[in-house]
DNA sequence: TCAAAATTTGAATACCTGTTCAAATTCAGG
DNA sequence: CCTGAATTTGAACAGGTATTCAAATTTTGA
């Protein structure tokens, strides 16, 4: 019994236990990421995930009441590392600067927390009510980018762009490293995140 | 009977036939690239294609053997017009035009040919023969765009950048789009191509 | 108009995978 | 140790969907 599966990580449970369960939590989560990186979420079946962790796929249920539940706890994490990120980037005063700090922190999210795992990919994969929320969150972060290049142009550090589609050139290029980064590969983290900063805040600044 | 599916479209078939049998096929396609587009190709059943065309599934089992050989006829038109705008792209002189172009006319295959379907999104719904040719058409293209970058590198037009994240960079704003176009939305394709050149051949030149 | 060919259909099949559940096993902690 | 809770397991179920196939329908071309 106890089909706790998830909700609050609540009640009852003595700290060693509760502490053992976010643990294994996070190495779902972890495989998860990992086979969602190699086929996508689809074509990804749990038996793949808990292969991974050496166990059947069964017991992933204790863990999680269903596979979008699974997908839904990546997305959050994810989520919750960008808004991090976005209320660290106040700091920066510069459009240039902040958006070359969002870039190169973007590139670290993507290759050392994801894995590389393309979850922006996924948000189809949603039943309508999750679905909302996560393209509510995609969204805020979407327009707060547009709003730095908005002050760039006007403060004349850009050229008049239009932001809108600036915006997607920058979260193409990010989104795309999960098509092809490989952490044994031999483009490393930093550089890439360096190298894109110049490259997509280097297009805008100059004309 | 005459299961003749796919095949060279070749043989004993008078021209009228032989023309009404290719128009279907591009119209499977097309619906296809549609379905596509909106779920990915793993959420896409074959039903969801036929509808498109107010037919049942099984009536595409006489232009296509299985659905796998409907994606790789998507990949292998694409793969064809890319092909086609490498070597027109012969004709300009620098790098920088050369790069411009290709941007210009990738963002236009994937708005108007594709419209908008996410085709790079499944090279892993491939069976490995069938896969080992995408991808070696892809890494060709990607070899090619490195190529422009490194002349232009040499010829003092652009930074001493990383060629080949350069590249990534380049071909995951355009992939990208798939992501979020919309035929019928706001932003107009000739004008998403021109912007997508000069910001990301521009994040190139200058520095 | 008519026969042969092409196309479409509907029913049936087979397989895959997400999910449930009760039983077995492992673990926590006094 | 020992007991109850937590975790894992294996078997079975359920729903969906790609695929097959023979029959029905439509189209071709003379």
């Amino acid at each position: 019994m106890t089909p706790l599966a998830d909700g609050p990580e609540s009640t009852t449970l003595s700290p060693h236990v509760r502490q053992k369960r976010q643990r294994r939590r996070a190495e779902i989560l972890h495989a998860a990421l990992r086979a969602f990186r190699e086929n996508g979420y689809h074509a990804t079946t749990l038996e793949d995930i808990a292969e991974h962790l050496g166990v059947r796929k069964t017991a992933l249920y204790h863990y999680f009441p269903d596979k979008e539940a699974i997908l839904y706890a990546c997305h959050r994490e994810s989520l919750g590392e960008i808004e991090r990120m976005m209320k660290s980037a106040r700091k920066l005063a510069t459009a240039s600067e902040r958006l070359a700090y969002v870039i190169r922190e973007h590139v670290r999210i993507m290759t050392e927390t994801l894995e590389g795992s393309p979850l922006a990919f996924e948000v189809t994969a949603f039943s309508p009510d999750r679905a909302g929320e996560i393209i509510a969150a995609r969204d805020r972060y979407e327009r707060w980018l547009r709003k730095i290049i908005d002050q760039g142009i006007k403060d004349g550090e850009f050229r008049a762009v239009d932001s809108k589609i600036a915006v997607f050139a920058v979260l193409g290029a990010i989104n795309w490293i999960a098509r092809w980064y490989r952490p044994e590969g031999t483009i490393h983290a930093p550089e890439l995140g360096r190298e894109f900063a110049e490259h997509l805040v280097g297009g805008l600044t100059c004309g």
